[in-house]
DNA sequence: ACATTTGTTAACCATTTGGTTAAACCAAAA
DNA sequence: TTTTGGTTTAACCAAATGGTTAACAAATGT
């Protein structure tokens, strides 16, 4: 069982990690935040990559979790589809800078990143393209195009929600967060406009 | 006039820049790529805050200027919109790095981000929510949700096409670049189904 | 009670990095 | 030819940073 000590460094070197990435990141900061020595740091997780390499493949795990429910085979391919897009849009509201911390981390590192999405995503799942493609639904759309459609609507608002606030806000209108309900029935009505 | 010492810098710092980031990027890095000495770099811009300033300021003034065709009187509300996402993905389509750029240094560094789009995007500029309001359109669509999904639809697929890319070849399937004319009727189709 | 393993710390170390300084270089003006 | 203004460089410097070491404390087993 894992220390209370090693918890809490995880927790605090998700958190670091996730805003500042591998490289912005500092030592001396997450061992403040977890209120020990640098030197403890280092004693449970030997360097930075190695800690970094942790909380990275946690957060890739968690990433490619939500396919799974494509292969659900009791629902149709939409309804698979539908699912799978608002199981993203949970997973997205919970973990806000998921998309960008990984955006951030394959520009800055892309090696790493193949590492890491080949171990992580080694067991072949079904994707939303193959899907798409089996069902014969590529007469009605272009598979990449729409899979890239889909994760635009999915996770640019929570991608880019700092920003979009503080330029409504600066231009006068007033910001609401981005319900995500709405947000899920919306993309839920491009899905089927798209594919029907 | 710029010497062309001054202005190889500034091309060799815009790639750095926006490839790394403020805090990512190296000043002998962009020192040995413009073939000068470092000491050289300073004496041009006095500081790496100086420097980014200048490349900072020059990307964020041509992320807003795309939102003037919005002005442009001669045109229904809806063809303004549909104008300006092309103009949006084609400027993206030059400066593919430019969302993840603004996104990563707003997320690193607020208050920075914050000061430039205040001094530039000064001059109240009409934009899309308050067209969309005014022309009582917001019956139709939630404005802020509605600008939003426009922005994801444009911007996202260059923020994420090398991932896509990474991702989607590993999987066996192949990769084609998104063609921007197919991303551009598609995003048209979506603005004319919202608003109409 | 004692020895061994585990957890924790302070003091260091080597390297990197942004920035400074003083001197050299070099074209054009005087 | 000398002066002079801007341009370029090598050598430094101080601070920050990831990492190491050795000593110490706290638990744990015998």
């Amino acid at each position: 069982m894992r220390s209370s000590t090693e918890n809490r460094i995880l927790e605090v070197a998700k958190e670091v990690f996730m805003e500042q990435g591998l490289y912005g990141a500092r030592m001396q900061d997450i061992a403040n935040k977890a209120g020990i020595n640098k030197a403890l740091l280092l004693y449970y997780f030997r360097s930075k990559e190695r800690l970094f390499d942790v909380v990275f493949g946690g957060a890739l795990t968690k990433y490619f979790k939500n396919m799974e429910v494509l292969n659900n085979n009791s629902k149709s391919v939409i309804d698979r589809i539908i699912h799978f897009s608002e199981c993203f849009i949970d997973f997205l509201a919970e973990y806000p800078q998921m998309s960008l911390f990984l955006l951030k981390e394959m520009s800055a590192n892309e090696a790493l990143f193949l590492d890491k999405v080949k171990s992580i995503k080694s067991q072949e799942q079904q994707g939303v393209i193959q899907l798409i493609t089996d069902a014969g639904l590529d007469s009605k759309v272009d598979p990449v195009l729409f899979l890239m459609q889909l994760h635009s609507l999915c996770a640019y608002p929570f991608l880019a929600a700092p920003v979009f606030k503080v330029i409504i806000e600066k231009s006068g209108q007033k910001w609401s967060d981005p319900l995500h309900d709405k947000l899920k029935s919306s993309v839920k009505k491009f899905i089927t406009q798209q594919l029907t």
